[in-house]
RNA sequence: GGGAUCUUAGCUCAGCUGGGAGAGCAUCUGCCUUACAAGCAGAGGGUCACAGGUUCGAGCCCUGUAGGUCCCACCA
């Protein structure tokens, strides 16, 4: 019974259809089975602030390749989705829309401005949730998490408490770094380097003795306020004499000494250094070994503070000119120098962050990360690529500890309490703690969790931890995380210490990375250029299907891609080649009963393209497995376009239109067969389009929980895919001949062949039919030798055979001896290149057996053609 | 300063453990052949950045050079 498609694909019409099907069956559901073997992926969790960008896009891609992949292995494939409560992204959000309505967070006060944020998140949340599905992610969405909802919270108070009472997390006063814009501090991680255009203030301090001054240069001129030495190294000669000495800081007046410390660079400028312990991070390190004191100038928006009137109130730029006019005035500036420099900036508003001191809660990070290494070290946890270990060691061998608090509403509050009475801390999981000294009521630590600090617990806190849950048991670890490079360092670190240290296992057996999706100039898509392409318009226009395969083809992992419309539409056209090679084999299923298809009226040609699939399923999987998934998908691509469509349905088509053809069954048996397993194969990449195709062709209920193809020892047929390959080249040399001849395909001709190999006799014997519908001949005629083909006659060489055609008016004699002297020249090359390595004896004695024997036969077929070529040069050149 | 990575056709990129250079787009030439013009058939186009080395054999492995990109560090 045939069924009628539509002409062209139309992704539109059917997405959201098939969409809703998937999900109203359950298929993205996944329980602990015990009959299965587990494949768990862990979403990373979108911002809730986020609209869908290409990142996105590529990232579920990859993920939803995977997991529909194995789950068509029969694995029990989790694909754990969620969202992220973004704590300084959402908070910012949700002050300037209040700041509209003229309020702020004090005025609104903390309870009120948390059921602000709450209810944006119930509106907007969804919003990314909803993008994800149309990109045909099989989530379980059933399992949808969030990084701030009851579990994930009872997670982070677990993970607290334990490493508190590790002594892995302390509180101290340290120096951080300070967003003086959102108005809290941030981990070394959220600091973003950018060069900057800037100056060096050549300054000289007087000595207070009278005797001199000392010179140094800043960059930062104005927290001169709270300097509290001048440093010099103890190996420079040039100021031996100053160490111990003490200089009058200009403007404050304040006495100050000058130290000596190794930090101090001798080369480097004068090699003198002002140490402003409270507003530089070195300077606070050389502070404390020479017990100085921290002397804070700004305040926490970036302003001088009130304890120095002249600037209090100016913000830090304001007061830099202020105080370099007042240096000026007191001849303390000695010169001005333009200088460019690396400025730390806030990842999320790029405002200059201000180091400064203060009270912080830290992750003790150097006993967390040795393990973590230890993980990749072992193999527990691998990369792909590998090459990103490096970056990963590198930064666990570096890293320091990491600040954690953040002075904001929005996240998980800090499980610390303190009694106003005693001044005893006590951290735990109860949220009313009373005082265990003096029995008061405690007061919680007003700030809130780096929002990292849950995302670390994700791959384990999804599911279930801390209870032994059996979600927990079965699917943990988990098995492949996909992420992008730029965010190894902030989340896929931390998660490995963190499944460690809490679970004992590391959370993910490969760490899966890719790159970036640039624009088509390479620049990176953002919101400030314009010039990000939203995939939802990609969908809208080509499909999702199409820019899936966009996005997974002709890259290889971790290297960034570029994003063109032109790919776009190429794998849209793909598409449409599956849609009407589908539709073709449908409108045929009527000319007979494919379940009456017998094996031995299988033709040659239907045991080529059986076993070519049969290879290609073999070679796929291993690819995928390998998550080689560009390459996977172009062979996938290859073998429809090419072998499938524009070889064998051609060369079926003859047997379908005639009637009287008995092998017509087995035809339309090997079309829906070899269609149905490039379908599977292609599904993980393209879910809609195949699954629209497969319910039309097959009784079975959805391509999606339907069996992988795999490698079958009954389609091997290594005897039948010469044959064919022969007759592939027979027909493209006489296209060949016939293109470069400009002879019009409505003029038939008769072809001979001339063989003497019996075998190649029969195989063009039986693969008549092709000549006469792909190479628009009007009569084969197979012979031992050239009785009766004319002189003038075009030939074709091929291995064991020449194919004559008579063209006596159109053949230029010139051109064609031209012809045979090029393909003569090419065999001499072929032979004289074969020959070298035959006759090289080191060759001979050292490569495998097997690349001789190759180079044997090659040797064996060009001499055999280069005979006929000869022979043939030799008749038309008299 | 340290590290990673890239350099292959006009453009964008593949090329798995070393064994005769590939795709898409673009270009050129023919075709509306009853699945598809979003198509079919053919063609042109590459010292695989450069220089050495290992090897019977190198786009692939090693060393160095040049240029690009990115990450980390941050000498005030």
């Amino acid at each position: 019974m045939s069924k009628e498609l539509e002409k062209n694909y139309n992704s539109s019409e059917i997405e959201g259809r098939i969409y809703e099907k998937w999900l109203k069956k359950k298929y993205f559901h996944a329980e602990p089975d015990k009959s299965k073997k587990p494949f768990t992926i862990v979403m990373p969790p979108p911002n809730i602030t986020g609209q869908l960008h290409m990142g996105h896009a590529l990232d579920n891609t990859l993920q939803d390749i995977l997991i529909r992949f194995k789950r068509m292995q029969g694995y029990e494939a989790l694909w754990v989705p969620g969202t992220d409560h973004a704590s300084i992204a959402t908070e910012v959000k949700v002050v300037e829309a209040i700041a509209k309505e003229g309020l702020t967070k004090e005025t609104l006060g903390r309870e009120k401005f948390l059921e602000r944020v709450w209810d944006w998140k119930r509106e907007y949340g969804g919003r990314i949730v909803s993008q994800l599905k149309k990109m045909g992610s099989s989530a379980d969405w059933d399992r949808e998490r969030f990084t701030m909802d009851e579990g994930c919270s009872k997670a982070v108070k677990e993970v607290f408490v334990n490493l508190y009472n590790k002594g892995l997390i302390y509180r101290g006063k340290r120096i951080i770094n300070w967003c003086p814009c959102c108005l809290t501090s941030l981990s070394d991680a959220e600091v973003e380097y950018e060069e900057q255009a800037g100056h060096f203030w050549h300054l000289r301090y007087p000595l207070s003795d009278g005797s001199g001054y000392i010179e140094m240069a800043t960059t930062r001129p104005e927290t001169m306020l709270g300097d509290t030495a001048v440093a010099v190294n103890p190996d420079d000669e040039r100021y031996k004499d100053y160490v111990g000495k003490t200089v009058i800081l200009p403007i404050v007046h304040r006495e100050i000494p000058i130290i000596a410390d190794s930090y101090v660079d001798m080369e480097f400028g004068t090699g003198v250094v002002k140490i402003t312990p409270a507003h530089d991070p070195n300077d606070f390190e050389v502070g404390l070994r020479h017990n100085l004191p921290v002397i804070n100038v700004l305040t926490d928006d970036a302003k001088i503070v009130d304890d120095y009137p002249a600037y209090a109130g100016m913000d830090r730029y304001e007061a830099r000119e202020a105080i370099v006019a007042d240096l000026k005035a007191e001849g303390a500036l000695v010169d001005i120098e333009d200088y460019t420099h690396n400025v730390g900036t806030c990842y999320r508003c790029h405002t200059t962050v201000e180091p400064r001191v203060s009270l912080q809660w830290f992750v003790k990070m150097e006993e967390l990360a040795k393990p973590a290494i230890e993980a990749v070290k072992s193999g527990e946890t691998k990369f792909v690529p590998e090459h990103f270990d490096k970056t990963y060691f590198h930064w666990l061998e570096n890293i320091k500890d990491w600040c954690i608090s953040r002075q904001l509403w929005w996240g998980h509050r800090i499980p610390a309490y303190y009694c106003d009475e005693c001044k005893e801390t006590v951290v735990t999981k109860d949220s009313s703690p009373v005082c265990p000294k003096c029995g008061k009521a405690m007061r919680q630590d007003p700030d809130t969790l780096d929002t990292w600090f849950s995302s670390a617990l994700w791959p384990f806190s999804t599911l279930g931890w801390p209870e032994k849950t059996e979600d927990f048991e079965y699917f943990y670890p988990t098995s492949t995380l996909v992420t992008g490079y730029d965010i190894i360092l902030f989340w896929v670190i931390r998660m490995m210490f963190s499944g460690i240290e809490h679970t004992g296992k590391a959370p993910f057996n490969t760490v899966f990375i890719h790159g970036l999706v640039r624009d088509s100039q390479g620049r990176k898509m953002s919101k400030s250029l314009g010039n990000g392409i939203d995939p939802l318009e990609v969908i809208d226009k080509y499909g999702a299907d199409a820019l899936r395969l966009t996005l997974v083809t002709g890259n290889a992992p971790g290297n960034d891609m570029r994003f063109y419309w032109e790919r776009v539409e190429a794998s849209r056209n793909f598409a449409n080649k599956v849609w009407n090679a589908s539709r073709f084999i449908m409108m045929n299923l009527d000319k007979a009963e494919v379940k009456d298809a017998q094996p031995d009226k299988l033709t040659d040609a239907d045991k080529w393209i059986l076993s070519k699939v049969n290879t290609l399923a073999a070679e796929v999987t291993d690819n995928m497995e390998k998550y080689e998934l560009g390459v996977a998908v172009s062979k996938i691509y290859d073998f429809i376009w090419e072998e499938f469509c524009d070889w064998y349905i051609e060369m079926v088509k003859p047997r379908l239109y005639n009637d009287g053809d008995d092998t017509k069954a087995a035809a339309l048996w090997t079309l829906k067969t070899v269609l149905i397993n490039s379908l599977k194969l292609l599904h993980p990449y393209m879910p809609f389009i195949t699954e629209e195709i497969f319910c039309n062709l097959s009784d079975e209920e959805s391509i999606m929980i339907s069996s992988w193809p795999v490698f079958r020892e009954e389609w091997n047929f290594s005897e039948e895919e010469k044959s064919v390959e022969t007759i592939k080249e027979a027909v493209r040399g006489i296209r060949n001949i016939r293109s470069g001849m400009n002879v019009p395909p409505s003029r038939k001709a008769k072809v001979y062949v001339v063989t003497e190999d019996a075998a190649v006799s029969d195989i063009f014997e039986k693969g008549k039919i092709f000549f006469t519908s792909l190479a628009y001949a009007s009569e084969v005629v197979i012979q031992p030798d050239k009785t009766g083909i004319d002189d003038d006659a075009v030939a074709v060489m091929i291995p064991k055979a020449d194919l004559y055609m008579p063209f006596a008016e159109l053949v230029d004699v010139e051109k064609e001896i031209e012809r045979l002297k090029t393909e003569e020249k090419r065999l001499e090359g072929e032979l004289k290149r074969v020959n070298g390595m035959l006759g090289n004896e080191k060759f001979i004695s050292k490569a495998p057996a097997a690349k001789i024997q190759e180079e044997k036969d090659k040797l064996e077929k060009y001499t055999q053609m280069m005979e006929q070529v000869r022979e043939r040069l030799a008749h038309l050149v008299k």
